[in-house]
DNA sequence: AGGACACTAACGGCGCGTCAGAGTCA
DNA sequence: ATGACTCTGACGCGCCGTTAGTGTCC
């Protein structure tokens, strides 16, 4: 098929399909003419194509959806992610509009504004990085601490720091990992996501009162995690394998300690966590905990 | 101050900076040295420039805002009303990528995604076409029509005709009738806007009960309208300078027939509306009404 | 003399749109 | 021969980021 049915068909510009084919999303035939033959599994793709570029999604991205093949689900829902956080920011800016209007401040607006603009883009690459939901699940988990200002140069490169860190990461899956993350945390919605972790959060405030009323839950969970069979299952392996990825990448020694440095609440937050460590570790003490 | 100092104050980079200048934002002073000094004006302007870049609005805009002068509640407020649209956008695509997740269909989606693709550059030029809010008021009356599918080419050649109305439109723009819908059309809110607009539309398809119920209020109404006195108000004036724009620039000759070719609701609309005003006519035969 | 700062100029990047010029098909 | 189609290639846009090379201040 020649390329103008091609665009009615996929409703897409002669310059989009141009551009897509440079970009090595399809290889159309070439006619002795020097025209482009288009076959149906290239139209197929057009196709998709051009719906996922309506919703916004960028060309790396798409190549990324298509190249999924069977779990384009995780695909997807990665982008997803990433569109519920454009969601946040824009309306995030929409209510700071509102107050500029309000009341035109701009001293008061450089502050505000500061500190979603860089934060926005650690989120991002947090999503990005990690693959399926995993990157959303350490969105909710850590975006409470990103909302202070960046005002010393400690900061800035601690900033620095953790932009690399998430940069450099996909050096250090591997395939291994990368299909039990897909695996685990492909379906998981946003607002469970919110409600695990704030679940978490209510059991590190009261640790006692927490394994009081669970008592009976945490014990068996502490069975469970002993036994030979749960050593066995695939989510024995998935801890095993993340903490061996959180060594090698520098989780705990570049991006956890500079988001200690980058964010008071986060300290807070780890001493808590230590001290709930603690109570836990006297209660039963013949479990440990990683990092 | 050198331009350093001016980046972190301002929380800019420097090419932002170079860039802003290039734009004619700024003109700072050049020392002997080739260094650029700038001025606490200078400072003040770039600030102004930093928070609003960060809401997402365009430099074009910013420039709008920045020589708005004593009425920036009005330039602000078209933005935000583009940023609204830009959050319906983002929802909009949001929504269809949960549809996309639970069932990939592509074809429903090629149907599904044009619509809103074409349709909100349509909404897009109306806000950015209008003085004050004024281009909000008609998104939102024109918007309920704005969402059938560019399936012939004649209603392409209609929506082609419309963007180029849209693109054109500036040039039959009186200062005057500027100044009155900056004026009347300036701090009004959308949840109003929408408001008003249900009440016209319900008052439209039951004529007689609205004229019925508020009997009292029409004919006061159209007492003030015919009296001396109101056609000396701004009210008049700008009702006037309006029926002479819409005739100059071609609002219903080129729009709305456009629109009606665009769109079945829009015609039924018109229908309705018709209908409507023959039944004014004959309880109120004495008063003529414009298109 | 070294390092931190300043400058300009050129190129890159996303996702195409917009010509311009030339060839092909019915 | 005409008009509708195809091709390639260069340049543009918005908003800067990224080198690279050079000059200036302390």
């Amino acid at each position: 098929m020649l390329i103008k049915d091609v665009c009615r068909k996929c409703m897409l510009t002669k310059k989009a399909i141009e551009y897509y084919e440079k970009q090595g999303l399809i290889q159309p035939e070439i006619d002795e003419n020097g025209y482009r033959n288009f076959t149906n599994k290239d139209i197929e793709i057009l196709k998709e194509v051009s719906v996922l570029r309506k919703l916004g999604i960028s060309i790396a991205d798409i190549k990324f959806i298509l190249h999924a093949g069977d779990n384009k689900a995780a695909a997807l829902t990665k982008c997803k992610h990433l569109m519920e956080l454009r969601l946040e920011k824009a309306s995030a800016q929409y209510e700071f509009m509102e107050k500029l209007i309000s009341n035109y401040d701009i001293e008061q607006g450089i502050d505000y504004v500061q500190t979603f603009d860089d934060f926005f883009t650690i989120k991002e690459k947090l999503i990005q990085a990690f693959p399926g939901s995993y990157g959303m699940y350490l969105n909710i988990h850590f975006g409470r601490f990103l909302n202070e200002k960046i005002d010393t140069i400690a900061k800035e490169e601690a900033y620095n720091g953790i932009i690399n860190y998430l940069d450099g990461i996909e050096n250090f899956f591997t395939a291994e990992l990368e299909e039990y993350l897909d695996n685990y945390f492909s379906i998981i919605e946003k607002a469970d996501m919110e409600k695990i972790n704030s679940m978490v959060l209510n059991a590190i405030d009261n640790v006692e009162e927490f394994i009081e009323s669970n008592k009976k839950t945490v014990e068996e969970y502490l069975e469970v995690r002993a036994s030979e069979e749960f050593k066995k299952s695939p989510a024995y392996k998935l801890q095993q394998l993340l903490i061996q990825f959180q060594q090698q990448s520098g989780y705990c020694d570049v991006f956890l300690s500079n988001l200690k440095i980058l964010s008071t609440s986060y300290r807070d937050y780890t001493n808590k966590l230590e001290a709930a460590n603690k109570k836990f570790m006297k209660l039963f003490p013949q479990y440990k905990n990683s990092c």
